[in-house]
DNA sequence: CGTTCTTACGTGTGTCGTAACGATC
DNA sequence: GATCGTTACGACACACGTAAGAACG
């Protein structure tokens, strides 16, 4: 068995079974790729691929089996070539983050911008996905760090690192009967068509749950990703929106009030998210602490009250 | 990166640096490990190995790094030659099992018997140590399961499956006064020296803070890391000697009265350990399978009260 | 002086690329 | 006929072994 074999196979299933364009992506020539593939199969005795003639239209179960492994076995001779890199040169690189959009719009600005200052050689790349699609490229080694609050927790496969916590905020249109009110609840934001986020983003899951026991029937009469779209629609008087606290940006959003809700939903907690046992690199962890210390004085700098460090 | 350079790592490591001894486990001429050696530094840009001239003398801190994720590169690639053998011929093989010895003595054999039955030509190998070296013979893939009670519980890099419960008995030669007592509690053992396992074994730790908790010191007069050897410091009348109850036989120890312990002690689980994601062979599961009915058949047969299913 | 590791060099295996062939849609 | 995968073959590279050299106790 040799590492190459192995880099064809997880190429080629990556390529939908189509030989050609795992060998261009390789930059080897399709005999090659296919040579791989069949000494493989032939060391280990198993069709790895199903076949038609000589169409290759799938994985076999025991092709799905030895995939998982060999993916394994690329993650980590991957992190042996970080391990030399970060001795032979520990400031340049790559850093690939997968995260949400409101993750990348309203809290990652600045720190990148300070992780650029102090690693201006590093090369950053921000991804951007919903929360279940992050989990796999963390797994599948498409990023370095899956930055989200759902679908983290308890992920077998994956080390999480909460960062911080953030909670809900509610915005209307200046003059909206709802910011009349002394104290909002759970019910008085019922009253009105509520603009939040789709399922699966964004704390909707927790916001979900806690209307439903609270017995009421939220009229959602609009659903978005990201904030932006949820602000648009806010402005256009369609309801109000629900959005996490740090997506308010006061000066941007001067013609939007804004109220926090921290009284009436639990906490989120953001994490970032790398495969169980990677190595990290010095800018990598340098990254991470980054995070944490950022969002720790921009609570204290802003007093922003739907955000707190873990 | 090679495979093979890798391998020559690890086991140049584990033939304590000396280069001329890995070569021979890995049948090949000393020139080929040292070359691998150094080519893998080359190409990392790092030394992996701290030298005093020509002799290799230990591993670097970046050496330590590169030998753990070579050691995971090296597990995966024998978890993809497994798929293999698998679809090849699924009725032979290899089983190491890494157990102590209460569990080698009192509880395998039956099982082990069945399991050959039922597999002839599954080659098994019994490897005895202890719990703490169970677990790194388990994480370093020199056994296939490991099979004890401490250690086990929350290992970050194993998983588990608990197996069974166990409790303590007390055994006693007859006419022991202690033996007359209509119930036996903690303050009654504590009257008569105690003779049992050596810290790290066999529920030792669990044993220790009971009595720690109830405020009695007791007088252990002797420590052992098998039961056979407690046995015959009991029969010579050195003290009582609290054991597995598993570890009794009825016939072979008619000798010595048991009585049972379970309402003074927590309940012990017994585990099977092996290395997260590891590929299971069909037998591999088949043992996993058979060690939980053979318990569940013997318990339910014979009455033993210091025994039970998970 | 034996042990241990590295360096030098030749041989053979094996991998990749070119190219032709065979299959499928 | 176009796309796709396998087979055949040659050139080159490289890993291993032999053997000599260098460093340590």
């Amino acid at each position: 068995m040799e590492l190459r074999q192995l880099r064809s196979l997880v190429t080629l299933v990556e390529s939908d079974c189509n030989v050609s364009r795992a060998a261009e992506r390789l930059y080897m020539v399709q005999s090659a790729v296919s040579q791989h593939i069949l000494r493989l199969e032939e060391e280990l005795g198993v069709h790895l691929f199903m076949r038609q003639g000589k169409r290759i239209t799938g994985l076999t179960d025991a092709g799905e089996k030895v995939l998982q492994h060999a993916r394994r076995v690329l993650a980590e001779t991957g992190n042996i070539l970080d391990v030399g890199r970060d001795h032979v040169e520990d400031r340049s690189g790559i850093l690939r983050i997968g995260t949400t959009h409101t993750q990348a719009r309203y809290v990652l600005p600045p720190i990148v911008k300070r992780f650029n200052r102090d690693y201006p050689r590093v090369e950053l790349q921000i991804h951007q996905a919903s929360p279940r699609q992050l989990v796999g490229m963390a797994l599948e080694n498409q990023v370095d760090f899956a930055i989200c609050t759902e679908d983290l927790a308890d992920q077998p496969r994956l080390t999480t690192v909460p960062s911080y916590q953030w909670n809900r905020s509610v915005i209307a249109p200046p003059g909206h009967p709802l910011l009349l009110e002394d104290t909002i609840d759970l019910p008085a934001l019922c009253r009105y068509p509520i603009i939040t986020y789709v399922t699966g983003f964004t704390g909707r899951g927790h916001f979900d749950r806690i209307l439903h026991k609270a017995g009421l029937e939220p009229h959602i009469v609009l659903t978005a990703a990201s904030t932006d779209i949820i602000k648009t629609y806010v402005r256009e008087r369609m309801g109000i929106g629900i959005i996490a606290s740090m997506a308010y940006a006061p000066e941007r959003d001067a013609d939007l009030a804004c109220r926090d809700l921290s009284h009436l939903f639990p906490w989120e907690v953001t994490r970032i998210a790398y495969p169980e046992g990677k190595y990290l690199r010095r800018y990598q962890e340098h990254f991470i602490a980054l995070f944490k210390r950022d969002i720790a004085e921009r609570v204290s700098r802003e007093q922003q009250p739907g955000m707190r460090p873990v």
